[in-house]
DNA sequence: TTGCGATCTGGAGAGGTCTCCGTTAACGTA
DNA sequence: TACGTTAACGGAGACCTCTCCAGATCGCAA
């Protein structure tokens, strides 16, 4: 049983997270805690530290991306589509600030369920339509692939697109 | 002209620091500048942040890592040269704290001469030798290798192996 | 309604990075 | 040698993340 006025504080520094990252990238834990009314110790007993709570913030987004997955492999080759989602992410990562840090897998030693969990599988269902038709190496990790676009937010934005076209020729199974 | 004072105070604080980060890789600022004998204020006089510590520490590695470049262009072929050369850089991430980090391209909107700059040149070097065979795309970046690199040393140690296949797979020229 | 665990709260504070700036002391000059 | 200039010093302190726990509060059982 969760106590009403728990829930409700959880509720308030939700809604005080979003509206100070929004106004605010940088915004400090402190700054949120006392925009939403409540002292340290509640916000970092809902949310143990910086990245779950920028994960359960940018909720939604997240959500967008996993679930635009079947839509995009419906339209394009596995491999074009692996790309367009990887740019997709990719910008979403820059555009919400800590979200890169937040996803990346060092950051999961225990895996978060409402987050990291659905991504790696929207990256194994686009690595499998590459297998299944044999454009993409049998052995492709979802976790390397991850682990590899850290390299894509945080490098320059105007080299996103050619670093991931060499990760995605490196994934690709060589003609022969 | 440098005051003799200064000169000491420096040197005497990269010893600090040496010892410091030898017996606990996650040592603090502030106690390192306990240890040496100063306030903080002259340590970040010194080295303007952590990562600028951490490569004056680590100088010497670097430079072991930048001179093997030629040795090993002479005893493999280029792309098995900076196969090796990589393990050996990611290694050194990981073995010296914060490494990993102070090398990162992020950190350096202003280039470190001593540092950064060579791991440039020597990735550079390791490159125009697979260019010139033929067998590295001609237009492979330096510094989106470096980026790269963040991956695996960031990633479990038994993934590095092919993560780096993969990152080098991709920059391969394809046979036709 | 009241009482009483169990749960939740908030803020003090430990320990971190890094800055600011009044004070100190090195060193060229006379 | 005495002195003025000025680089260098060091510590107080701003602000950060995150922890700990004494006390407040909720909600079930009687």
């Amino acid at each position: 049983m969760v106590r009403a006025d728990a829930r409700e504080n959880r509720a308030r520094i939700l809604a005080a997270a979003r509206e100070a990252f929004a106004e605010d990238g940088d915004t400090s834990m402190n700054q949120i805690a006392q925009r939403a009314g409540v002292g340290p110790g509640t916000l970092y007993r809902n949310y143990p530290n910086r990245d779950a709570l920028v994960l359960a913030i940018n909720q939604e987004e997240i959500e967008r991306l996993t679930g635009s997955v079947d839509q995009l492999l419906a339209a394009s080759p596995p491999v074009e589509a692996l790309r367009l989602w990887t740019i997709d992410l990719v910008a979403a990562m820059r555009a919400k600030n800590g979200l890169g840090d937040a996803l990346s897998p060092a950051a999961h030693k225990a895996i978060t369920e409402q987050s990291y969990g659905p991504v790696i599988e929207a990256i194994t269902s686009l690595l499998d339509a590459g297998k299944r038709d044999g454009v993409i190496r049998s052995d492709a990790e979802p976790g390397d692939f991850l682990q590899l676009t850290g390299a894509l937010w945080r490098a320059a934005p105007e080299r996103t697109e050619s670093i991931l076209a060499l990760i995605l020729d490196g994934l690709s199974v060589r003609p022969r």
